[in-house]
RNA sequence: GCCGAUGUAGCUCAAUUGGCAGAGCAAUGCUCUUGUAAAGCAUAGGUUAUGGGUUCAAAUCCCAUCAUCGGCUCCA
């Protein structure tokens, strides 16, 4: 398509789904003539419009349902036939203030345009407006800035859709009143509507969810706990591929293995200042006689608790201390989704104590492991986000100086590692700004996963000392990183980026034996040892059923491969080899399938 | 946490307006001994998420709680 290399601003799908959400807000007013209305942006995708439709007798919020959203589908489909053109024009703030008197929101989007505040997107702007701009199809006048298409028609009735409902809060903000949002998505044509629908439907597909369940990867009890997954065997086994892997690269890397326990005092978290900061998000403190426990949100305390414990000479660093730490924060409940928002996770976590003149080298050499974490994982596609703290928020820690000494430091070595970023403000952890890296998945959804932050502050609490060449004591830094950032959440992306079906390396079972007849069990399981022999993760299919269910049986658990024995290979001491991709390699000698398979599985291969 | 929807067998779903809770798959047993994506027959499986309430009668209506899903806010 030609409007590719165009920002999305420009191009003729954002004039359509702006437009399409004018519509729908027009034929909202039709069947809700008391709404009012508050921003309809186009978003990726689709669009959105956002209305409050006042309350109903027993003073709750009134809600569309799911009729409302058809009849207004319907509605708004005739409104788009019925053409129409959009006007543009303006009006000076006086003039809009008067038209749009009933309707606060524009109200107060106008007053934040005139005294330059804020823009109807929220975006800070330079300067006052005199007037605003506003567009009118038929008798429904909005205040935007559009741009839209010229006629109604040109958006295509049967390329449009609403999606769903559900409540958003004025400006995001949640002590801010709650509005109605409807999402619809809006095409060039029906068939592009189409297929952005089926995208849905395979997204929905692979929701590592539907294939934990069926892959037996892990579950989730209420009586355990919500957002406190349980990892299942087979789930383990693919965690477990991922930490050994983790582990070695950062063994030869000279990091050093430790283990805390799950809970720490709250002093600790006090003295760390962590308990500020998570206190909303935190599990109620445990308490025993005159002590106060927390489960711990983060491992950094224990770890420097670890690097407090002796002292320490320029010689012993940089200091690499490596835990895969379970933590645990009280997420809002509505927050929490399967594998990727739980409350209790296990972080690949490191700290690294390191001497001023070693930050740089030390940094570049963790964006070049995580690098190599990800490439290893077949995540070609990532970018890097540089965030810093807010310049008017009070959320963050330290001082202006660190701050600064930790962007530059970051900057510095990003750099010179050759690494593209972002840089975006309010994305930084409390203590200390951070690079974080962002994977795209095959669905082109975008995960924050890899994390690295440098932090000056944490030191400085806990008045980390090392004695230098001066023989003088001096602060080092820190440097958290963790690679896949969360096990649960690395692992529920790359449950849905490979639909359930893992490189052989991580495949939780590599091989299914297929016996034919129950007389092949026997060789059956003699390869299996054989297999089991060479490291592979192999099981037997020695149930009743026909051979062709067994092959189904293992298509759906999307085990990479089949081995087909019947009297031809048991014979000839042979396989059938069939792929999970559908694909029959015939027979072949075990000592050949072997020797193929484990060398898959040494250079960690995408192919079968 | 807020707004909305949902919760029936291990899984996917049925059950007219309130009137005896059912099917497919999975499980178990038996028969068949099979050559690359579902053999046949039989059996078992449920306090309809939990706790209250309305009713002669509740899976169905009402209330509360828990959980899940879709959004918002927040985040690894």
């Amino acid at each position: 398509m030609s409007e590719q290399n165009i920002p999305y601003e420009e191009t003729d799908l954002y004039r359509i789904r702006h437009s399409s959400a004018h519509v729908m807000a027009e034929a909202v007013l039709e069947q809700f003539p008391e709404a009012k209305l508050a921003i309809g942006p186009p978003i990726e995708d689709g669009f959105y419009y956002d209305f409050d439709l006042g309350k109903d007798d027993n003073d709750k919020p009134i809600t569309f349902s799911e009729e409302d959203l058809e009849k207004i589908e319907a509605k708004m489909k005739q409104l788009l036939k019925k053409n129409a053109p959009f006007e543009h024009s303006s009006m000076s703030i006086a003039e809009a203030e008067q038209f749009f008197a009933d309707q606060p929101y524009k109200i107060e989007l106008i007053e934040d345009l005139a005294a330059g505040r804020l823009d109807e997107n929220g975006n800070p702007t330079t300067e006052p407006a005199n007037e605003v701009s506003i567009y009118k199809q038929r008798d429904f006048v909005d205040l935007c800035r559009g741009p839209h298409v010229k006629f109604t028609k040109q958006v295509k009735a049967n390329a449009v859709k609403l999606l769903r409902t559900g409540g958003a809060y004025w400006r995001g903000d949640e002590h801010k009143p709650q509005l109605q949002r409807i999402y619809g998505t809006a095409w060039h044509n029906r068939v592009e509507l189409e297929q952005y629908l089926e995208r849905l439907e395979e997204a929905k597909a692979r929701d590592h969810r539907r294939l934990g369940k069926d892959l037996g990867l892990f579950h989730i009890s209420p009586l355990v706990g919500a957002g406190l997954p349980l990892w299942l065997p087979k789930g383990t086994v693919l965690r477990m591929q991922l930490e050994d892997f983790l582990r070695q690269a950062q063994t030869a890397r000279g990091y050093l293995p430790v283990i805390t326990p799950h809970i720490g005092k709250l002093d600790l978290y006090i003295t760390s200042g962590h308990y500020p900061y998570y206190k909303d998000s935190q599990y109620t403190p445990i308490e025993l006689d005159d002590d106060k426990f927390l489960l711990k949100p983060m491992n950094c305390p224990h770890h420097i608790e670890i690097y407090k414990s002796q002292p320490h000479s320029y010689r012993d660093l940089p200091l690499r201390l490596a835990e895969f730490g379970t933590v645990y924060r009280y997420e809002q409940s509505g927050e929490l989704n399967g594998l990727t928002r739980v409350r209790g996770f296990t972080v690949d976590d490191s700290h690294l104590f390191v001497t001023p003149e070693q930050l740089e080298d030390e940094f570049i050499a963790v964006v070049d492991l995580i690098q190599y974490v990800f490439e290893t994982m077949g995540f070609h596609d990532f970018r890097a986000r540089l965030g810093v703290n807010d310049s008017d928020s009070d959320k963050y820690a330290g001082t202006p100086e660190m701050w600064a000494q930790g962007i530059k430091a970051i900057k510095q070595a990003a750099d010179k590692a050759g690494l593209n970023y972002v840089v975006e403000e309010g994305e930084a952890a409390f203590y200390g700004p951070k690079l974080d890296f962002i994977f795209r998945d095959v669905l082109k959804r975008e995960w924050q996963l890899g994390t690295v932050q440098v932090d000056f502050l944490l030191p400085e609490r806990f008045d980390l000392e090392y004695t230098a060449v001066d023989g003088q004591k001096h602060r080092p830094i820190m440097i958290h990183r963790a690679p896949f950032g969360s096990m649960e959440r690395f692992v529920g992306i790359l449950i849905e980026h490979f639909n359930g079906a893992f490189p052989l390396w991580l495949a939780p079972v590599q091989v299914t034996v297929v016996p034919i007849a129950d007389r092949h069990n026997a060789y059956a399981y003699e390869v299996a040892d054989k297999l089991k022999q060479a490291g592979m993760r192999v099981e037997v299919d020695a149930s009743s059923d026909r051979m062709n269910k067994k092959i189904r049986n293992a298509q759906l658990q999307k085990i990479p491969y089949m081995l087909v024995v019947g009297d031809r290979e048991a014979a000839d001491g042979t396989v059938a080899v069939r792929t999970r991709a559908n694909e029959d390699r015939g027979d072949m000698a075990l000592s050949v399938f072997i020797e193929q398979a484990t060398t898959l599985v040494e250079t960690k291969s995408m192919d079968l």
